[in-house]
DNA sequence: GGTAATTACCGCCATT
DNA sequence: ATAATGGCGGTAATTA
């Protein structure tokens, strides 16, 4: 369980409201559901008066610095210009508060709040692209990564452009609460547990993390060998496991039964198949490892209640749209 | 779509 | 003692 649950989120004027919300929808929405104590959320404004927003709203925050220093998490949305030090005495918290233990986290610019207090000199760290250059220029201490959607150094995270925001807040709960729990939340939000594809997330020191664990060796080689027969006590063997062991271990990470798991990796190389080749359907089956393509219609529709054949034709035909959308 | 054989899942519990 | 392991068996799901 969490040390402190007390989480902070800074604002201040001219604050990006949708990071914002970020933050209060990840650790600040009650969850009566979940079987756990979660996080207390506040508010913390650093600059006087109502705090201003797109759209003329403004915002009033309820609780003063203090918090930060009480904090065990503190949450630093986009900060409004990097151009402009952050004030000295949101700093001067961060960095105290960062002395008694508490993590830093910041979405998109508000790495530059971070950075001004030093915490992130000699480690790896990442912002919004846009942000990168300006992030190395103005602090050469700092390990700039431009190609990665978050960064998680223990103490300090820091994530690229806003919606990565929400990927961090959810390595951060897992590491908290575990994998079922983060899965949960993703659930309810309605966003992919964790973003396959494209961008790797970079973990330096996983406190909690798959990286290493002896099971991440193990998911990285079945997604490698997907179009070949695997079978749980296949891969219980490649970890060097007892099957009751591996099968244990995988759902307490990872937050599906490995059967499950398994299934759903297929479906979605079978999906990037459909998507980036005119392969014949029974050929996508074979080539995600379903031997036949019944089986792999089997599955499709009931993760994406649609036809492989129509989800192509969809996504052809109207690029961005809603493959599989339906009725539901 | 239905069927039969195989495989996965999970609670239980002895063992480490 | 607690905590993790792994075998067993019944039920559920998957596969061809």
């Amino acid at each position: 369980m969490i040390p402190n649950r007390l989480v902070v989120a800074v604002a201040y004027d001219n604050l990006c409201a949708f990071e914002f919300g970020v933050a209060a929808e990840l650790f600040g929405l009650a969850r009566p559901e979940l079987e756990t104590s979660w996080y207390d959320f506040h508010v913390v404004s650093a600059d006087p008066g109502p705090l201003r927003s797109l759209g003329g709203v403004t915002i009033s925050a309820s609780t003063d610095l203090s918090a930060v220093r009480a904090a065990g998490t503190i949450v630093l949305p986009g900060w409004r210009d990097p151009g402009e030090p952050p004030p000295p005495a949101v700093v001067e918290a961060i960095r105290a508060a960062h002395d008694r233990g508490a993590r830093i986290m910041s979405i998109c610019s508000g790495v530059f709040v971070l950075a001004a207090t030093g915490l992130l000199d000699g480690l790896p760290a990442t912002t919004h692209w846009r942000y990168t250059e300006r992030l190395a220029a103005g602090y050469p201490a700092i390990d700039v990564r431009p190609d990665v959607l978050y960064v998680d150094n223990g103490t300090t995270m820091t994530s690229a452009g806003s919606a990565a925001g929400i990927d961090l807040g959810l390595h951060l709960i897992r590491r908290d609460h575990g994998a079922a729990i983060a899965g949960e939340v993703a659930r309810r939000l309605v966003v992919p547990p964790q973003r396959d594809g494209g961008q790797a997330q970079f973990i330096r020191t996983p406190v909690v993390g798959l990286a290493a664990s002896p099971l991440a060796a193990t998911v990285d080689w079945a997604l490698e060998h997907l179009s070949e027969p695997l079978t749980v006590a296949s891969l219980a063997r490649h970890a060097n496991m007892a099957s009751r062991t591996f099968a244990r271990r995988f759902g307490a990470e990872i937050g599906l039964p490995p059967h499950q798991w398994l299934v759903r990796q297929r479906v979605a190389l079978a999906r990037r198949l459909l998507e980036t080749t005119p392969a014949p359907i029974d050929d996508v089956a074979r080539a995600s490892g379903f031997v036949t393509a019944a089986t792999l219609r089997h599955h499709f529709r009931r993760e994406l209640r649609t036809a492989p054949s129509r989800y192509r034709s969809s996504f052809n035909t109207s690029q961005g749209g809603r493959p599989g959308g339906g009725t539901g």
